[in-house]
DNA sequence: CAGCGCATTGACATCGTTGAACTAGCGGTG
DNA sequence: CACCGCTAGTTCAACGATGTCAATGCGCTG
């Protein structure tokens, strides 16, 4: 490996006006510049990062922390989270903190000052800890929970997306339409589940449908999972309750309640029509192949990495977050279209 | 941020001997460790990992390189990983490769002098690339493919598991069983499809049942997803061929075959026995159940950092590589063993 | 008590880079 | 010609830790 003080004895200068060279700056002349370049060339000299955050207190490094990698959800913003840095040069440190205040206090505690900015999908963070967190390193949340910090944050379309999902099902005639996935504990960390019930509620209201408090399904738990869909799908059936649609607060709940309604033996979506909210890609190759509602995931890595760039360049406002609500893309499919019934030949 | 030096000021010693006592070098007295021990506490001091970089060249980061997170499989293993590297207190620093040989490279030529490991999961290597690789930085393998290099690997049972997925399937009196998957490119890359058909061979052996051609079926693509794997199914039907199993390679390929036999009028498991490999989640949702091979992905995550443990300290053979092949479980499920098909009750 | 060995501790240089301050040289100006 | 301003380049110190080596002090031995 060799160092500026290499490259300077070969090209006859200084370490300095190696330095120059390398980060841009002005002050040498076209000539020495030359004889720098060729000289790095040579060598194949790549400037020691460790050196640079050493002496600049700058580090191209940014940490990730989300609560885990198994929801598909999270994988995918990783990825595109990722990719995304890539591209504006930055290296992506991963944290999984499980949801779990202290953890995503303490990652920030352990690496906040090393690290050049974090994105975060906090989930047990109180606002003062919220607070706390963007006090220590330049930081954007990626949450549907709002903060009450100056905190610059991404958010899915959750409320518009659903709302979008109730007028595409009203549009086709079901009127009966359940909301599955409900929540109504008012804890903070459950935004997603009550921003959705809202869009559910604007849907009902846009199409001039009536609120039916027996179609709002709660299923209890944190976890959305396709057990928890179908049970709450069940549960519907069960007490009775007459509804010719389902809206699924997560592909997952869908996915569960796609299930339960055939296994009732119901047609979908002759008979029952079934949405889900996430675009997984199980929701492609279901069968029959699932409604969802896209979040737009590439866009929300990509204006979190605008609005941290931002951040870390000192080019945002001081005391005050910006929210950016990302597109929301509307995916039909056979389960509320009806169609061809399976995934097409070879 | 507190320094060693304010540290040192506090407790009226001298930089080094903070040094000392937070490396838990030894030459320092009792009462002098207690008295810097305390300055620490009060000052919440946590020495700077940059400077500590710069001076002895060691980072406590590890790079972990797979080439995307869409598959469960890596996504799972990433959790895996960067949950055991915490418990050996390393940093995870995540790339994407795109499973491209240039990107596995270049990576390692722009981080691989400072990371203190590399844990990678390498597609696109050739065996003097992979040289080049371990020479570069301590690196451990997680990959089916084997490596002529002196590198560690820790490898699925990828034989092992088929083989046993078939003696089972054998047990239950299938005796046609169709193995979906099969690739006969010989292309190195394609290894784990190689391994599973050998398995898949072993098993037909061990219970004294026939290799029958027409059983062996394509998929013709890299991509093992549900697509894939109902097509081909559609193929060995639309040619005739009786089957009363399939063994799919990967659960994706099982969940599509699972689809495509019922299409067809097959009760699975009275008619036809159906498992997979990879033990996803997708697997105990579907229904029915999906018996599959799960294939020790904690496990996998745990001897890699134990190896690259060995390599980062020195404490490894120098110019031999080992191999772990991690334990699989077989999860017996409702495809091949009937029971309640569904997924229970609420 | 001189002299040796051992245990503690400190001074200083150093890792590779960059910020601050300074110098050399040149042309222009009054 | 003295002086100024400007550019191109240099020197030096510093970021915060640690490796090397020297110094200090104490107890013990002969």
């Amino acid at each position: 490996m060799s160092t500026m003080h290499d490259v300077a004895l070969r090209a006859g200068v200084s370490p300095k006006t190696v330095s120059r060279v390398v980060n841009g700056e002005p002050g040498v002349s076209e000539r020495t510049r030359e004889k720098v370049t060729a000289a790095i060339a040579e060598l194949d000299f790549r400037p020691n990062p460790v050196a640079r955050n050493l002496r600049t207190g700058r580090t191209g490094l940014v940490g990730l922390a989300l609560p885990h990698l198994a929801q598909p959800y999270f994988s995918s913003l990783a990825e595109a989270i990722m990719r995304e840095a890539e591209r504006h040069d930055l290296t992506v440190l991963t944290e999984l903190t499980g949801g779990d205040a202290e953890a995503e206090l303490a990652l920030v505690r352990e690496h906040g000052p090393y690290l050049g900015g974090l994105l975060m999908y906090p989930v047990g963070l109180s606002d003062a800890q919220a607070r706390t967190v963007a006090r220590t390193v330049p930081t954007v949340f990626m949450s549907e929970r709002a903060y009450d910090a100056p905190v610059d944050r991404v958010a899915m379309a959750n409320r518009e997306g659903v709302r979008a999902m109730v007028a595409h099902m009203a549009s086709l005639g079901y009127t009966r339409i359940a909301a599955l996935g409900a929540d109504h504990s008012g804890l903070p960390e459950r935004a997603s589940a009550h921003l959705r019930l809202e869009g559910y509620r604007d849907g009902l209201r846009d199409a001039g449908l009536p609120w039916l408090p027996e179609l709002v399904c709660e299923v209890g738990t944190p976890d959305w999972d396709r057990r928890h869909g179908a049970a709450g799908v069940r549960r519907l059936i069960e007490a009775g309750v007459r509804f010719d649609a389902v809206v699924g607060f997560a592909d997952a709940l869908a996915l569960g309640a796609l299930y339960a309604v055939r296994e009732a033996g119901l047609r979908v979506p002759a008979e029952v029509a079934v949405a889900g909210f996430d675009d997984l890609d199980d929701a492609r190759y279901a069968s029959p192949s699932l409604t969802s509602v896209a979040p737009g995931t590439a866009q929300i890595a990509r204006e979190a990495l605008v609005l941290l760039n931002d951040r870390m360049n000192g080019t945002a406002p001081q005391d005050t977050g910006r929210l950016i609500v990302a597109d929301f893309e509307l995916t039909v499919r056979e389960s509320t279209l009806g169609g061809m019934g399976g995934w097409g030949g070879a």
